[in-house]
DNA sequence: TATAAAAACTAATAAGTGTTAGTTTTGCAT
DNA sequence: ATGCAAAACTAACACTTATTAGTTTTTATA
């Protein structure tokens, strides 16, 4: 029966979110038909609702499987024993990692949540800002013990998490530059400056 | 005539198009329908064409305006007798000096210009290309001159002008940071970074 | 006050939207 | 081979979309 082909260990739904998070990255969730959809997945769009219960239940899947995928790792990398720096480098280093290979589905979480519906965007916002407020103590940790500079540690926060959304830019660019080049360029720009 | 009140020295297709880039900001390009802007507006939606060509005809006007307005400050910057830092330095500033005063604008020209049409998409895309050309071309030569580490300076340019983009942030919580804190904090950590 | 132009209106169009209903095909297990 | 359930299909729905046509109202000018 199937003409939807999963992967091993991949249901037929998880195939469709991956498209459509492939659509929703390149045109927008608003912007992208389930009659696209389908096409891409190789369907008519009413078959797609034996395996999906709506459109914005793929947007919900995707801005929450992402949003559970950084925090279960950042509250990891917290409770490690380890220096705020080397916390904080951790933390960089996995968000770079991310943005590398699960591109569509982080891009979207980034960029698409807004057109989450009622509770989950509340759910989604809470969550993006319990991230925020975890990185935040690290910061504030690593300033009190004399690790860092005296800053804001929210905007220093921001900084960082909007900074490493221009790994963007590499996924138009992939062949110029090496991942590891890239890892430790931004790595030692946000920890260190570019001023010698 | 006029049931569209427009303030000195502003058109009515003035008018329109910042009540769109407050909604395109808000709900996306794809997202927001004419009638919702005629709605904002105060008139019903085909009186918008008396004033404007088409839906897609404001998404370029605000995004080639914007384009124009960072091309022309960032050559003036450029052109200055100073060194590198303070040229980066100034652009940062600038940078977050249009994300707190044109925040609208600004931010659907980072956001939204996907959904421009040929051949505005490509002329953005140019527009843009050339942009972070010229940024690139002063940390390159901040890195020849010793003012600056040497680090890739493509890196180095998106990490800036990702991290300034964190100034959307700011809108969410305006009271509670001032503006020349925000300003000095940012320009430190990516100038200097936040290890002690 | 008369005239012309600017700008508003209503009505309508053709195309596209997500989704449901009902039916047929497919492939596995017996 | 047969029966069953999963998954595909076609047809259709109720709505929304940007935009045009045609008409009326409003305002500035003379």
């Amino acid at each position: 029966m199937p003409k939807i082909v999963t992967a091993k260990n991949s249901s037929k739904k998880e195939v469709i979110v991956q498209h459509a998070a492939t659509l929703f990255k390149n045109n927008s969730y608003s912007a992208t038909s389930m009659r696209e959809l389908a096409d891409l997945v190789g369907v008519e769009a009413p078959s797609l609702y034996n395996h999906i219960g709506s459109k914005s239940e793929l947007l919900q899947t995707i801005c929450f499987k992402i949003g559970q995928t950084f925090i279960v790792q950042v509250n990891d990398i917290v409770q490690s024993n380890t220096t705020s720096i080397q916390k904080i480098e951790a933390i960089i280093r996995f968000h770079i990692q991310m943005m590398l290979e699960n591109y569509d589905e982080v891009y979207v979480a980034n960029h698409e949540w807004k057109h989450l519906k009622e509770p989950y965007l509340k759910d989604f916002l809470a969550i993006r800002r319990q991230y925020e407020k975890t990185l935040m103590e690290v910061i504030e940790k690593g300033i009190l013990k004399n690790e860092l500079n005296n800053t804001n540690a929210y905007v220093a926060t921001l900084t960082i998490l909007y900074a490493v959304r221009g790994l963007e830019f590499w996924h138009r660019n992939k062949t110029k530059i090496s991942k590891q080049l890239l890892e430790d360029d931004m790595v030692a720009h946000l920890l260190n400056g570019i001023v010698k």
